[in-house]
DNA sequence: CAAGGAAGTGAGTGCACACTCACCTCGTGG
DNA sequence: CCACGAGGTGAGTGTGCACTCACTTCCTTG
């Protein structure tokens, strides 16, 4: 296997590794481990633990703003309002809630990390710009719609999200339709192992 | 000095450090040591780190509380709107950073601390009460408050509540008013060290 | 003035983890 | 057929950190 390809590989462990342990608390070891290379050789394909980590994000950021996109162009395609569309599409990635978790923690990782910094920074204007260039969306609108995301994220990770309490429907309420953000097969508590399969059969 | 006020005074010096740093990358002997006190005996006021970690996010979220209880009760006592005077004092409590990334920092935890996800639960629980018994917000209205104090979290953290660019102004525009939410003064970096001294000359 | 107990410490211990080094093993081109 | 470069590793090393233990000091109270 090319060492490009381990590299996608090892990303793609050390996400989900990150996603449900937090960045700081993955040991290398493991993800080399669940990557099925020597620690060594992780140090070969990644410099620093550093570099891994920001690897991990900017894949992530990547990955929410490929949904976005698509999101609109089969919205515009159909003719459907983009910016809900946009909205269910930021739903859809929650019910594997990996990139969910990864964005929380960059968050907190960014004050003392520029680089990640520097990476959620850029995530943001670029889909603020997907969004106010796909969609008719007022300022006021766009706000609500990244204020609403990163409510979502904390209700999922506090697994308010999943209580059955009527501050937390208030909560997961959607902005657009009155139903919730969250998918109906969103009922994994944070704490659960995220499943080891891709479940495509 | 008795044991409880050097308890106070612990959850002081590390709720500023752990904001600053991280919960997971602030050592327990940095927080002795700028507590004046030794290692040793961080651990006979706090039994594990655990603790003294579950007792710095409790205080914060009383904290908070307290903040929106009394911005409500001179609400009510002046005749102004409620709502608007809380989400002032959510505001007011941005002018020092500290509250505001040790709660980013404690929704990261939450997924794999079981005490500081059921202490952020009850805050919210708790806060969510409290907007409901003294205002008369519309449940709606209530979840874009909280979900505008997320966004005003994260952009916080990742340094975008201080940048200068229109992605940036758009997104710090408060709900209420078409001011930013953030306080004229909050101009710090995250990175920069939170003042030591407290500015009340 | 003992005796007890609360406040407080110096000096470890053991473990987890980021990172390294010398080395191995093929597949390919000359 | 062999040299060399890319893929890959076993076995460390140094450091940072949570937590401990035996011990001191001093203040109160009978």
């Amino acid at each position: 296997m090319s060492a490009e390809e381990r590299r996608e590989q090892v990303i793609a462990v050390a996400s989900r590794l990150m996603a449900e342990r937090g960045i700081g608390a993955t040991p290398t070891a493991e993800v080399a481990e669940e990557a099925g290379i020597s620690h060594a050789y992780l140090f070969r394909l990644f410099p620093t633990k550093q570099a891994l980590v920001t690897a991990v994000v900017e894949r992530c950021n990547a990955e929410i703003h490929e949904a976005f996109k698509t999101a609109a162009d089969r919205a515009r395609a159909t003719g459907e309002d983009v910016l809900p569309a946009i909205g269910m599409a930021y739903g859809g990635l929650l019910s594997d809630p990996r990139r969910l978790l990864l964005q929380l923690h960059a968050h907190a990782l960014s004050p003392r990390d520029p680089d990640v910094r520097a990476a959620m920074q850029a995530s943001f204007r670029r889909l603020f710009a997907l969004i106010q260039r796909e969609t008719d969306a007022t300022p006021d609108e766009i706000r609500r719609f990244f204020a609403q995301g990163m409510l979502m994220n904390v209700l999922a990770a506090t697994g308010i999200a999943t209580l059955d309490e009527p501050f937390a429907d208030v909560l997961r309420t959607g902005e657009l339709d009155g139903a919730s953000c969250f998918p109906d097969d969103f009922t994994a508590s944070p704490l659960d192992p995220v499943a080891e399969e891709a479940p495509t059969p």
